[in-house]
DNA sequence: CCATATTCTTACCAATCGGTACAGAACTTG
DNA sequence: CAAGTTCTGTACCGATTGGTAAGAATATGG
């Protein structure tokens, strides 16, 4: 046990229920005042034990990647890419109609748009998109390599397309999207994979 | 001309001023110091003329829908189904990559999530982006009566897809994504398009 | 018990938030 | 010209923003 005085609250709850609140309200949308709140903390207690609001965010992101992205990289080793993309859109619309946690994507709806102040959390939101794209992509060139996406597909189109279905699956869950409705979607999605991953259909 | 003192600037491009600024930087994200400042008006003048922020978004809101989804109404209104998605899709990609006003989507980004305050403008934005579902649904219903649509296929669900692709599409806009590749999106949901409007092939 | 180290609570900071009071300027009407 | 009306600019409002100084409280190591 560490010398001083012992801290009074839990760092891992206390981070888990800053988390929740950055998910419904947004980076900017949310207070210091209503992590405080949600926390059960004092100011300077956050500020001791996370640094400021943006740190706090970053580690709140770290958290939710690491713990709600865990379906995405679960998903990204399913032996076919069928499989993977079935995993992934499936996966997405229980993620984000799960009702243990708040609706939506953090990473989409944390800071879609801001002001000047929180431009670098934007930017770290979109970078974690792009990264989320990029890694289906790679996810579908090892595919193509082993003969399981046709030769002809494009696996940066592919990834793009299945990237794109997933961050609008989180709009629709943000505008309150029920998880049938997105397991729908979802399921449209891959209805037609076979089709899609082959360009163009011979003469 | 009305008596008193003229207003010295126009209402008309203010308000193109204001939308452009929250297109950029969302409700939550825009102070009035930065309409003030964009507008070139004083902020006595910007709320008489437009009440106050929550006011002058709704107006910005309606010019944008008026002139923005401009496109969206014509592609409704193309003589087949699938001539509707393509316009949309394709209307979609270069709406939200248009090089003379800010890139993604007013209703898509303008408050996705947000602090209590903004509540109402959250819940707006969200019933726009559900009429525009609506409005492709009943496209699509008309489409199966003029049999342009499978009898089999589900209009709700066909409408759900495309606007979820398109507000994924959106999401991507908003990261930095290119025309090209908003396109390509376009192009890959359109080549499935046949395939995916038959719900199961017979046997 | 003392010294040291850490956290807690209270109270505060400057800056900015959205919004407005007020006086003077600029117009129309008579 | 004077009266009436509306807009503009300045200067301000209370509330809230993110962030912190300071001292009391609680632990460990001696």
């Amino acid at each position: 046990m560490p010398i001083g005085r012992p801290r009074a609250f839990c760092l891992d709850t206390a981070l888990n229920r800053a988390l929740e609140v950055f998910w419904r309200k947004g980076y900017e949308g949310t207070s210091l005042s209503d992590l405080t709140k949600a926390m059960g903390i004092n100011r300077p207690s956050l500020y001791a034990a996370f640094g400021n609001k943006e740190a706090l965010f970053r580690k709140a992101l770290d958290r939710y990647i690491e713990e709600k992205g865990a379906y995405v990289r679960e998903a990204l080793e399913a032996p076919t890419a069928r499989g993977v993309v079935e995993r992934l859109l499936f996966g997405a619309a229980d993620m984000l109609t799960n009702p243990d946690h708040p609706v939506g994507c953090l990473t989409v709806q944390g800071a879609l748009t801001c002001g000047q102040e929180a431009e670098s959390i934007r930017q770290e939101l979109a970078g974690i998109r792009a990264q989320y794209e990029t890694r289906i992509r790679q996810r579908m060139e090892q595919a193509q390599r082993e003969g399981d996406l046709p030769p002809g597909a494009d696996p940066a189109e592919v990834a793009r397309f299945i990237a794109t279905i997933a961050q609008g699956m989180a709009v629709q869950a943000a505008g309150g999207a029920s998880r049938e409705s997105l397991r729908q979607v979802a399921e449209t999605a891959l209805r037609v994979w076979t089709r899609q991953t082959v360009p163009t259909a011979p003469a």
